[in-house]
This record gives C-alpha cells, sequence and structure tokens, in this order.
DNA sequence: TGTACATCAGTGAACGCGCGTTCACTGATGTAC
DNA sequence: TGTACATCAGTGAACGCGCGTTCACTGATGTAC
C-alpha cells in the first residue's frame, strides 16, 4: 500500500483516531503503542507522522474522541424523553455492571482522569479532558434544573464509583459500590424486578 | 557498599516501600522504576531481587503501605474526637486542594484505582487494592452509623471529586468541583472565613 | 481526453533510550567452634 | 574472646525487549498542460 487516495487517508486518519479512542480507554496512555494504533486501521508505525505530530498528539484528539461519542449519546437521551427519565436512564446506565466491564466504550471520565492529572499542566491531554469533562457537565444540567452544583456532586459520585468499582471487581465490594451508589441517585429503578409497572 | 546488616538491609526494605508508596501515587505504576525506586533507599537496582520477588510485588507493598498510612491516620481522627466531627474534619480535608494538589502523600483511592482496574485480575495490586478499600470502608463506618451504603457513596464522590479536580486542575472547574462537594458533604464547614465561631 | 511529472501516503529498517531482569563478583556480616 | 569460614546485601555490567521517532525509498494519486 505505497500511496492511499486522500478519502483513503483521511478515513485511516479517523480508524487510529477511533481505535486508540477505544485502547486508551481500557489500558491507559503508556499501554497504547503507535505500532498498535497504527495497526488497527491496517497500517505499520512508519507513517504514522503523516497523520500526528506526536504521540501526545494522537492520544489528546482520541480523549476528544471519546468525549464526543458522549456527548452525542447524551444528546440523543435528552432529545428523545423527558428530562426526568433521561437523567433516571443515564444514572442507571452509568452505574451499572455493563458500564464497568466496558470501559474501552464507557465514559472517558473515569478512566482517563488519572491519565490527565499526571499530565503536565500544559499536556493535550489535559486540555482535551478538560473540554471535554465541561461538555458533560453543561449536558447534565439539563436533567438539575441547571444547578452546576448538583451536577459537580453527581458526576463525582458516578465518576468515582465507577473506578472504584472497576479497581476491585474480582471484590463482593464491587456490586455493593454499583448497587449503593445506583439507590442513592436514581432511587431502585433499573432494578433486577421492579415492585410494579 | 558491598554488604549491609540484616537491620539496615530490613530498613532499606522499608524506606523502597516508603519511597515507592510516594512515587506510585504521583506518577503511576507506569512511571515508577527500579533503578528509581532503589536510589529512593540509596542503592543500585541490581539488589532489588533480593528484596522483592518482582516490581508487581514492591507495587502491591507500596500500594498497602499507602493505604496503611491512611488507616492509621483514620485511626487518629476517631480516636480523638466525636464521630460528628471526625467525619467533618475528614471529608473537609479530603475533598480540599491541599489533597488535590499533593497526590504523593494522599489517599492511594483515586491516585491508585485506575491501575488497579487496569491490572489483571489476579494481580497483587488488584488484591492489595481491594483490601485497603475495605480497611477505608470499614474505619468510615463509624462516621455513618455503620450504615454501609452510606459510606460508599460518601466513598464514591470524594474519590470523584478529587480525581476529576486533578485531572483539570489547570481549570475554574477544578476548584468549582471541591466546593460544591463540600458543601454538599459537611455544609459550609471549613470555609475560608466562618460566620460565626 | 491523454501525457508528464510532482506530490505524498505508506513501508520497513534503523536510531537511541530506558525498562525489568539476570548474574558473576565483592567483602563485611553472621555463625560455629 | 578469638579465629575460620559460610552467608548474603549490594554492585555494576549485561541481556533482550519494545518504545517513540527518523528517514530513504516506493509507486499510485493528483495536477498542470
Amino acid at each position: 500500500m505505497p500511496r492511499a487516495s486522500r478519502a483513503e487517508a483521511e478515513r485511516h486518519r479517523e480508524q487510529v483516531i477511533e481505535a486508540t479512542a477505544k485502547l486508551l480507554r481500557a489500558h491507559g496512555v503508556d499501554k497504547v503503542s503507535i505500532p498498535q494504533a497504527m495497526a488497527a486501521a491496517g497500517l505499520t508505525h512508519g507513517g504514522f507522522y503523516r497523520h500526528f505530530s506526536s504521540k501526545d498528539d494522537l492520544i489528546a484528539q482520541a480523549c476528544s474522541a471519546a468525549f464526543a461519542e458522549r456527548a452525542t449519546a447524551l444528546d440523543d437521551l435528552t432529545q428523545h424523553t423527558t428530562p426526568g427519565r433521561a437523567r433516571t436512564e443515564f444514572l442507571a446506565g452509568y452505574v451499572s455492571a455493563l458500564h464497568r466491564d466496558n470501559p474501552a466504550l464507557g465514559c472517558p471520565g473515569p478512566a482517563l482522569a488519572v491519565d490527565a492529572a499526571r499530565a503536565e499542566p500544559g499536556d493535550p491531554l489535559r486540555q482535551a479532558f478538560a473540554t471535554g469533562l465541561r461538555g458533560m457537565v453543561d449536558r447534565m444540567r439539563q436533567f438539575d434544573d441547571g444547578n452546576e452544583e448538583a451536577v459537580l456532586v453527581e458526576l463525582s459520585t458516578i465518576v468515582g464509583a465507577l473506578l472504584l468499582s472497576r479497581a476491585c471487581a474480582d471484590d463482593d465490594l464491587s456490586d455493593r459500590i454499583l448497587t449503593a451508589v445506583r439507590e442513592h441517585l436514581v432511587g431502585d429503578a433499573n432494578g433486577e424486578t421492579s415492585p410494579a409497572e
């Protein structure tokens, strides 16, 4: 594959970013390599620098892509139902075993926050993370009458719960964290068996 | 330094673990190297395997040491004051700019959860993390009338808040997260200027 | 539409680097008498 | 207490490895006429 067309090259770039957005959430910055990211688009590592200026550049773009994915999902949710129902559905889906067990497709908040925190102040990952997080906060305000403080508390709670439940996924504690937080935030909605309805 | 006494060797081992417990919280598993950890005790990397069976072994012991440090602090707190005051002091101190800006000496929860989550199920770090977290939960129950669910919600909230505030430490959002969560959990205690008293 | 040529997406070898781990060696410590 | 010797904490060179990055090269794509 000595020369791809511009459309193909653009498609390759997108594939690399998309694949990295998944690998990054599952394994973290240090465990995603350039050969691995390029292979996800069927390419070898040599052409990497025709698409990205550095590994940090790709990582930041992948972080942004992961947040964009979540933002779209949130927008879909708020557009197709009432704020109250959207809130319940969002929170119950967030604090779930499914989300815990699939970090690659999940929220970049719990998956990438530590990597952003460990990066240097000017690092592009830090900026991408902060921008993405702001986007989530702004969208969640629609659930909580525009009350930012309420959103920040809710977001902290669900991010912490998911992260801790992943960290002790072998342990009984993992499910108990999810259950306790889910009940706290949405009553017992999304329970295995609803008492009525 | 060709041969240290047993007491010296034991002291070296402790120094390596203590130093790694700090480095680990600040920079994560992948950014702590064996030469670096040994240098913290004034040693070269060659003797590492006389003290630890592998890097993973050291990392797990350092994680346990970090949790033990927090457990001692929690015990001191509950022993020297009433449960209500202890709870307030603990939570306000946890969700603070000081804690945010000093991960090396802070709680291993937000600092190491992702590394534990990314480890394989049988990994010693996973086990050390789960054990340490259980210890924190058990101690926090003294603040909340033994109600584990309340503890799990509180713990998720403060871990998430600290982590997110670190991730966007350059941004206005960082302080707003800490303030919102602190006010939510302990009223406005620990505010810059208390209205009375 | 057809030709000539410049562009550039992708290849694969190479670079220096730091990592985790191993090992032959040194010489003071610890032990047996 | 003193001597002889085994133990073993620590050293520093070496190993293979994968990393991020660079670069000369290939040949189809894109463009100018």
